[in-house]
DNA sequence: AATGAATGAGACTTCATTCAT
DNA sequence: CATGAATGAAGTCTCATTCAT
């Protein structure tokens, strides 16, 4: 094989890739992973069964390709519409808001994947790998970066896990009702998502204001 | 209907059907219920296929049991080593740091079964039904109650929705961690779980004495 | 056992065969006798399973039974309102009008069971003995009565085949209208019931009344 | 798309659908359609159980292949051997009697296929669809052409009846002993095949014949 | 290499029949 | 004896994966 060709092979190969990325995307809109066929994905990407097979592996192997996906829209979101001018003075509650309500926001757009990433979390810890660790660690760094922002205000004495606990909270708070919205523990909530944003923002406020405690 | 037989048929019935409960229970401690197949349960149960189907209609009628199995272990724990004793002149914050320690032996014991419940009420809530809202319903009015009694101290105005928040941050703050442990979210975490379950006392605690916002 | 026992229990015997008759007569109005459970069959019949077995060996057991209802019918409608009264003043084709209207009138009423009859005398002849075949055989003797009585009018030279064609056709010719209606080979007809009747009327006379063929 | 591959696909394709029909083909010759299980079909057809549900959404979907079996047996059997040459001097009773002659001998050699198209046309009407309809409506424009021919003969006068009751009766009359022999009404009958084919032309014959009825 | 036909294990479910109570 | 719970073979169907073309 001429050298030549490689390239375009590679582009191919990648373009194949690309278009199950999307089939894959197309269908966790609709359902559950575990409820698409491959046969399903390579009609809906314009293949052949034989061709998924060349790509990946096995249905497994899809896993990782949820979290990618994942990962691709929340840097999208970050670098646009969800990109949060912080304005310290303002202080830690006004930014606690205005960070829940781009959270939300992403939720809002981008739950199913979300909704996919978490049950696979779960569910098949081995196939995630690093990726889920490493998104949560970078946002465990923006957290200590808030915190060092509005230091003055957080009361907690101990900062890595007061940014270990912002962290946990903000990636469990919102998520109940986001993604399952009238199922789960989000059935009792009769505010509207914008009390509701409100007050998960206070709730992370809440913690991080919240001296520690000295008995028990 | 003659009496003097029914009941040795009726215990019969009964016992296979506890037979299937205990097995279903067992099977949930280590794999999801979707993984668990009925001829599997049949033999773990020490009975038929046929017999499965005689006291289920079909997998689905299952998914209620789950919700049973959870309710009785909560009632279980509730009346016994889960009852809470709250001493008023401690204050909230001791108060909720007692209920959350409470909550998280649950879980660490019941994880399993809060796990299936969990998913199962977003999956197939058309098969769980009222009892998921009745169990939260309950649980919202122990908030309110909860709140009563530590009137001056909380300081949300409006109740009604601070007992829904109470009863949503309840349900969903330790769960994460509780059940999945080592994945999700919870990854973040390098704390203890003494630890954990005081800053997400702090976090509920924060929450009900942070006062309300005038502004946005 | 006392002999003093004995009729009860026979009478008891005969009652339970009673039931489960009656509940395969209702299961057959409007079910195929092979979707028809012995479950089924014995909660009509407000009996246990067991019970049903002790009186038949098995579910093939059950297709005598039908020929017996089959037979039932047939005898009590012809002894009531199928009664024919014969006038041979009016001719041979007035006699089988009359004869063909009342056929069509017991086909209309028990045409579920003449369709279970003539599944089963077709799908399991063993089964079926010689109930099938003595009660067609009374029928050819019926037919050879009416050919005697308008033997002027009958033109068939070889009165056996004629008798046995008669009865056959008898047995043929409504038959696929009756009990199928709008499918099967009936579906090419317009015409009404009423015109159908005095079609087959006319089919059947016309065979009789029709020289033999002295060539070929 | 592309050419080259295709052509062999859809010859393999074809082959399994084939080896599919034939398997079918063969069974019914034995046994009736509800007898016969996926697992078996595919086993007489060399082939796996998954390959038959890939031509075949489910066992109904066999059904419509009983009556293309069905048609195509007929119209091979019309262009060959059945072809009939009608010669109208001989009269309309000759021309019926070489018409049941031809007509018993296509039931003589594919009565197992006429079986089951009657049995689901009348169990299915659903599946079976226009087929059937169109077929019997094809054999009622044969009849037209037929009393056309011999309009002088024929006493009938509405034709339009004549030509649909003749279609019932060719579709009627020779079927009972032809495809259930010696089961059914058939059994009264002791005279041969010959005798019998002879009797139904005249049955035909006599039907039309026969002049109006001027009363009742 | 690409295609999609074929494989075959395994899931759910039904029900005639047996048998413990 | 009656009851109806239990059995288990058999049927339909799905789908991840393999492999002939």
């Amino acid at each position: 094989m001429s050298q030549g060709v490689r390239p375009t092979q590679q582009a191919r190969s990648r373009e194949t890739r690309d278009k199950l990325v999307r089939a894959l995307d197309e269908k966790l809109r609709v359902k559950a992973f575990a409820d698409v066929s491959i046969a399903e994905l390579a009609e809906a990407a314009g293949l052949s069964v034989g061709a998924v097979y060349r790509r990946f592996e096995n249905k497994d192997a899809f896993i990782p390709v949820i979290f990618e996906l994942y990962r691709e829209r929340l840097e999208a979101f970050m670098a646009g519409e969800g990109r949060i001018e912080i304005e310290p003075a303002n202080g830690l509650r006004a930014a606690l808001h205005t960070a829940c309500r781009v959270a939300w926001s992403f939720l809002d757009k981008h739950g199913y994947l979300v909704r996919a990433t978490h049950i696979y979390s779960r569910l098949r810890p081995d196939l995630v790998g690093d990726d889920w660790e490493a998104m949560l660690d970078q946002a465990r760094q923006s957290a200590d970066q808030l915190l060092d922002l509005f230091g003055d205000e957080v009361k907690r004495q101990d900062r890595v896990e007061a940014a270990q606990m912002f962290t946990y909270l903000m990636n469990t708070l919102p998520i109940e009702r986001g993604i399952y919205r009238e199922e789960g523990a989000a059935v009792v909530l009769t505010i509207s998502d914008e009390q509701f944003v409100a007050a998960i923002a206070d709730t992370l406020y809440g913690y991080l204001v919240t001296p520690d405690r000295h008995d028990d």
